[in-house]
DNA sequence: ATCTATTCCTGGCTGC
DNA sequence: TGCAGCCAGGAATAGA
């Protein structure tokens, strides 16, 4: 499932291919996968690639295009239609073919991009990161998974982040300098190592990621924490698998 | 403001 | 081998 280094992973292999080019023709093979209106975006000039949170971003002078994977959306450069391919959009340059096998991924046209997005976690000091949870109520799971508290983060590296910085996802917000550098820590790490291939994520070029092999909670339910040897625990918190150690993180 | 439950969707897994 | 039933979950939505 696509989060934020997925996400930056996906911008940063599919931009060298789109910026520049002019998108031809865009065909939404599917209802529901787009409410965009594909006259309008025919002959427009991609300005500049960006991610916004969770979404990937195709600017152009007249308005935004904004993509948003959900669990198994994948966009793929240079491929043919195949049976999960829900939009095509054809460059001048070569095809971005859209595939999503559980059809939750949107492409969504607007003027300024997509709107209830927070913060990026990677821009933010740990000042601003602070001030921003301080305060409120709430666990700090749900709080994280928030779009518009903080944007990009989901239930894999909520689950890191919070190991990492020993917090429990059910505490109130504490600690949050702490917090702040595993969050930062952990999705740096992740970027680098080209995301996390946890079902069936590749980048825009087909190519997997490798951060899954350095899961330290997230999948592990039942195996040896990592740092003190106890079983990692399985939770249930605002409806998402949590994994967590429960002597490490309080 | 904050919480929970429901909905969307289907490949892959479990258990019989 | 076959098949029913369940699971994964991001975000919108409704209701408490």
């Amino acid at each position: 499932m696509p989060e934020l280094p997925e996400v930056e992973t996906v911008v940063r292999t599919l931009a060298p291919h789109v910026v520049g080019a002019t998108l031809l023709e865009a065909r939404f093979l599917t209802a529901r996968v787009s409410s965009a209106d594909p006259r309008a975006l025919a002959g427009l000039t991609v300005r500049a690639l960006r991610r916004a949170g969770k979404f990937i971003c195709f600017h152009f002078d007249t308005g935004v295009l904004s993509v948003h994977l959900r669990m198994t959306g994948k966009l793929l450069w240079g491929a043919v239609r195949g049976p999960y391919t829900r939009a095509l959009l054809e460059f001048d340059r070569g095809t971005l073919a859209f595939d999503d096998v559980r059809q939750f991924g949107r492409i969504d046209w607007s003027d300024a991009g997509p709107r209830g997005v927070g913060p990026d976690p990677l821009e933010l000091t740990p000042a601003q990161f602070t001030a921003l949870l301080k305060g409120r109520r709430g666990a700090l799971k749900p709080l994280l998974l928030n779009q518009r508290v903080v944007s990009g983060l989901g239930n894999i590296y909520v689950d890191e982040a919070l190991y990492r910085a020993r917090l429990h996802p059910l505490s109130p917000p504490s600690n949050l300098a702490r917090l702040h550098r595993a969050i930062v820590d952990v999705l740096t790490e992740a970027i680098d190592a080209g995301g996390s291939s946890i079902s069936d994520y590749v980048d825009a070029e087909g190519r997997s990621g490798g951060f899954q092999q350095r899961h330290q909670v997230y999948g592990r339910a039942g195996e040896a924490c990592l740092r003190c040897g106890r079983a990692i625990e399985r939770i249930v918190v605002a409806q998402r698998g949590t994994h967590f150690c429960p002597r490490c993180q309080r």
